[in-house]
DNA sequence: CTGTATCCAGTCGGATACTG
DNA sequence: CAGTATCCGACTGGATACAG
């Protein structure tokens, strides 16, 4: 699917931007149920794309995520595995041993969610520098 | 911007499995650091995708944004507005009539970064029913 | 037209202590 | 082990008024 971008000499009215095709729902009444921001904000937030790559690698246990991460305060991890659960993120398995066990992991919504977060991050791995450099560059 | 886009590659059959591939520090030094964080917190407030996508499209002075939006502050869209500039992902030109106006853009940097989020985008209008459904499910 | 200054409610996120 | 409860500072975002 490559288009062949022979010599049009396009009238740049519209730049090279394939992201115009990014259709948001800017008028007012839409916007609140956008999905993407709704997506955004919902993984804007301090530790759920972390916990979100961990539990890509492998399912994991509440103390080994709490490990994995280091600094995330029990109060957060908590908060953050329920809101992910709650959008279907993540599941939660109880094994009724003593004491109680339970094991996170990614459902197919999740692992689907992971695709374009490495789009992302690709971007984020290449272009930081920039952002590093603006931010120098200004105060 | 130069760059003939060759389009987002078509997603061939992504395997459940690409996602190992998220390279992101999860160490906790290093985690203050990662850019990719560092763009989903700047990215996953309320406004920012708005603007962008709507400079995206073209470029536009304050009070066609803040028609556009519709429903954003005063505040928030200077605000919005200054942070997109301070990392270099909007431009800022101040024409010196009376009264002054400002036209913002984006910049290159700006611009490549509505591939990526273009993608999340994509999925979100997919699988946003997916995370309402499991919304409903629950509470 | 393009902002800035204030105030204010709500949320985010950390610290600490306690529980089945 | 896997949480819950409480408190608290910091930040987000809206409303309003004012200014160059």
């Amino acid at each position: 699917m490559s288009v062949p971008h022979t010599a049009v000499p396009a009238p740049a009215a519209v730049p090279t931007v394939l992201a115009a095709d990014l259709a948001l729902p800017v008028t007012g009444a839409d916007r609140a149920a956008c999905p993407t921001t709704d997506v955004l904000r919902r993984v804007g937030d301090k530790w759920s794309v972390l916990v979100l790559v961990l539990l890509g690698r492998a399912p994991r246990r509440f103390s080994e995520l709490q490990r994995a991460v280091e600094d995330i305060s029990q109060r957060m991890l908590t908060r953050t595995l329920r809101a992910l659960e709650h959008d279907g993120l993540v599941s939660r398995t109880v094994f009724p041993t003593v004491p109680a066990t339970v094991e996170y992991a990614l459902t197919e919504l999740g692992q689907s969610l992971l695709v374009p977060l490495s789009a992302l991050a690709d971007w984020s791995a290449v272009h930081g520098p920039a952002i590093q450099a603006a931010r120098r560059a200004q105060g």
